[in-house]
DNA sequence: GGACTCCTCTATCTTAAGGGGGAGCGAACA
DNA sequence: TGTTCGCTCCCCCTTAAGATAGAGGAGTCC
């Protein structure tokens, strides 16, 4: 039996959303919501002014986004928990936050008794992720890792620019920005640049 | 005054928006939830069990997708009223719930205030758009449409393939499915067919 | 019947993209 | 110190992509 109640901060810019975790969670009796944020800044804000005891975080939000709200919040509190709630399950999404520190990571069609679940293993310092959203960061495993640069290039690539477009965008030659293509198509293990492009937006590396 | 609360359905694949949507809702004195469908088929079935005023409707969903529950809604009851609620702002998507019959077309970043408005006015057989909704329907206005071999295109062409992939796929030659990538770069004014993937995606021709 | 759209196919030509190499340079690191 | 890694640039070569222009057949609409 717990002393007191499990203090519990929401994030996530959809009002229906956070109303939804709210009746979830405010109708158990170990558990109750304290504060809700709206977007990253203000959550960031709200966690150091409430200290809580679990954070419910969506990935995408306004001002800033779900990985740099987690990386922020940890620097204030090494010992932060927080859960992920969101709609993407890309690899490289579920494989940053749960590398950068983040607890638990959720989709958004789990069911309620599921989210209560996570959320009391999380405060209790135990790691909840379901056996799907699991496998999904054990596939990131084992694949290579773009750079910065290549990361940028792939953003250009996404939006439908030749390699001419990005490198006079990057500063650099046609022939490097190529180079960097090449390197984008091998690690990604597609055959085209628009391969690539659905390889990378499937996995989570860029967000259209 | 009303002689009859508003009855609502609520139909999403997420559990906790459907929490929020109804936690909303059943606040006011004068509409109700009766009932909530987690995938399309469900949603029809129970459309036809409850005959409710006014349908909260989320656009992608397991089993039937949000526009192929409008139309079958509709073709049940002419005069029924639904409310879109979706994350999708790509005009496309708009545009075809909209002239399909839908009454309404929502954000799922709406405020609360804006919802209850919203099925207030579809209920009473008024359109209800946001002006952000409302100018993305009229930018599709007087852009061509896509036939629907050319969908069919653009599908494998977003997805990745080659022109002679595609043109395998479709039992077609490699010179007939050039064609239909020139026709669809042309309608969607881009210049490689990776901007045309962007292009169609920003706008909710495809969904990746 | 004529006008129209859509789908199909043809051919030629130019340019962009991708494969396969190699190489210099600075920062980080052991 | 040597080694590794990331970024940059270069070469040649093959293939895919895109631009241009045309044409026949099936279907629909008026």
């Amino acid at each position: 039996m717990k002393s007191h109640k499990i203090r519990v901060i929401l994030a996530d810019d959809h009002p229906v959303v956070r109303d939804g975790l709210a009746a979830i969670v405010n109708q158990q009796a170990d558990m109750e919501v304290v504060a809700e944020a709206g977007d990253g800044d203000e959550a960031i804000t709200l966690y150091e002014q409430h200290r809580p005891d679990v954070m419910v975080l969506d990935l995408r939000m306004p001002k800033r986004d779900g990985v740099a709200v987690v990386q922020r919040v940890l620097e204030i509190n090494p010992k932060a928990c927080i859960l992920i709630m969101t709609t993407y399950d890309g690899d490289e999404d579920i494989f940053q936050c749960l590398s950068q520190g983040a607890k638990g990571y959720l989709l958004k069609d789990a069911p309620r008794q599921e989210i209560l679940t996570a959320i009391r293993a999380v405060s209790e310092d135990r790691p909840y992720t379901s056996s799907t959203v699991a496998a999904k960061a054990l596939q990131r495993m084992g694949k290579p890792s773009l750079t910065q640069r290549e990361l940028d290039v792939l953003q250009l690539v996404a939006e439908g620019r030749s390699n001419k477009d990005i490198a006079r965008r990057l500063s650099i030659t046609e022939g490097t920005a190529k180079t960097h293509v090449k390197a984008i198509l091998t690690k990604l293990d597609a055959i085209s640049r628009t391969e690539a492009v659905a390889v990378a937006h499937k996995r989570g590396l860029i967000h259209l």
